[in-house]
DNA sequence: CGGTATTTTGAGTATCGTCAAGGCCAGTGG
DNA sequence: CCACTGGCCTTGACGATACTCAAAATACCG
């Protein structure tokens, strides 16, 4: 369930707006609108944000933490069909029912904007119509990446592609700290159950193909969500290349963009 | 390659812009403005409308046949990430680069703008603007779906699921034309390699999958590329219900919406 | 009526899911 | 400080499923 704690005694408050990037560049008098309509939510780790099949009510920009939206299928599976860390918008102005619900992966900070009013404040300013764009943009660069996540049928290769991904978002030691050496070291944000329900296969071969790629030197498991990737061209290799996720990360005009992984 | 036969002959010619349900909305004076900037393509199967890699230099609007984009992976496979149909467009105007080819599945007529003259178009036109929205939101919710359907792991599955999709688009004698029986049949607009390339999986399994879904009585094979439904329930339950596809049709506040499949 | 491409079938192998058991780690309470 | 407990991760054995390679059947085209 969603903990309203703090929602609605800190509205009209001072909510961070300027702590998402894409805010920054609003002229004040946009800043100043949304900031008296805006709320403040914290999620703890498995909190609900919107349940799937929800009406959408309000607009959602991550502050700070990890929210995954996901599907509950009929069969009883949980498919997570995206994450969304820091930054990003969640639900769709265009939409009215939640597809999918959305939850906390870790403690989470929110800001939030009833919809209506969102979507009245961009039809008045091209510079959030801008933004809006970027953010399906996003949105669709990411779940694209997703898909080709997921068209692989071995396990070995979705994983490595998750970790190639993760890479560029989760990288501990960038170059290193004592200039040794060049070892890369991901952190990885997610329990093994939810990396199971993102690449759609169980936990135990997902155990597995962890340490076969450690067994083949691809990787070392220092631990369960704390890898050191020892040969990243290998990784790509098991992938299909290194151009697989996104070519080149300033991919759009608007050169600031953030993608979401 | 792109067979350009007709396209400079044809700009500032009537371009069937009104074939397009989506413009048909729009002033007179916008109408008349993209018309003078439009071209028209005319595509054979198998003809390519931009590879990956290739500038964005031009937005493209479906007016009839399919277009499929894919990408090719290192390791040699092509995998479908999406199929565009009547009506909708191809190539978003926030992107320099192609991220995945566009090649026709069938001979399909296509109309388009130079990307920048569009998007000045877009920005000088609400109605324009909110057209372009909807064909983002169409575009997040045709891919998510591709996404729920390649989370199945087993082959039954996302044929089932692709069967359930392409129901909604090719079915053919909706309730029956001379009354007798409600069974619905599909025609599959795809071949078999194309088929497999989009579903990930091998050509030999899809025919394998196809006739154990008929050999249990889900559905009866009329011709490989034409199937009649025969347990449109059963098929659901092989997908994991029948809420796995984006529920209503008529999801959108914007009524009229498209969705891509 | 050939000839080619596509689709299907078959047999063997690799990989994943399933079920069950064992190990690791953190938090609790003595 | 240490044993106990519960959750999560790992390992093992086995059956199910898909891939691989090869060949046959069918459809398509001239």
């Amino acid at each position: 369930m969603l903990h309203d704690n703090k929602s609605d005694n800190n509205r009209h408050a001072h909510c961070g707006l300027e702590r998402i990037t894409e805010f920054r560049s609003l002229p004040e008098k946009t800043r100043q609108q949304l900031r008296s309509i805006c709320a403040v939510h914290e999620l703890a780790a498995s909190d609900t944000l919107a349940h799937q099949g929800d009406e959408v009510r309000r607009v959602y920009f991550v502050r700070s933490g990890l929210l995954r939206m996901q599907k509950q299928l009929a069969d009883g599976r949980i498919q997570i069909v995206g994450l969304l860390p820091k930054e990003h918008m969640v639900g769709t102005v265009f939409v009215e029912k939640h597809f999918f619900a959305v939850e906390a992966a870790a403690p989470t900070e929110v800001i939030s904007f009833e919809a209506r009013q969102f979507k009245s404040a961009v039809s008045t300013t091209p510079e959030l119509e801008q933004i809006l764009f970027r953010a399906f943009q996003d949105e669709v660069d990411a779940t694209l990446n997703w898909l080709l996540l997921l068209s692989h049928t071995k396990v070995r290769q979705r994983l490595g592609g998750l970790l190639i991904i993760l890479l560029s978002k989760y990288q501990t030691s960038p170059k290193s700290e004592d200039g040794r050496q060049n070892t890369l070291s991901v952190k990885i944000p997610l329990s093994r159950i939810d990396l199971s329900n993102l690449l759609g296969v169980r936990p135990e071969s997902l155990s597995r193909a962890f340490h076969a790629l450690a067994d083949d030197g691809l990787i070392e498991i220092i631990k369960h969500d704390h890898v050191r990737i020892l040969d990243i061209e290998g990784l790509s290799m098991e992938v299909g290349g290194p151009d697989l996720f996104g070519s080149e990360p300033d991919d759009h005009v608007g050169s600031k963009v953030k993608r979401r992984w």
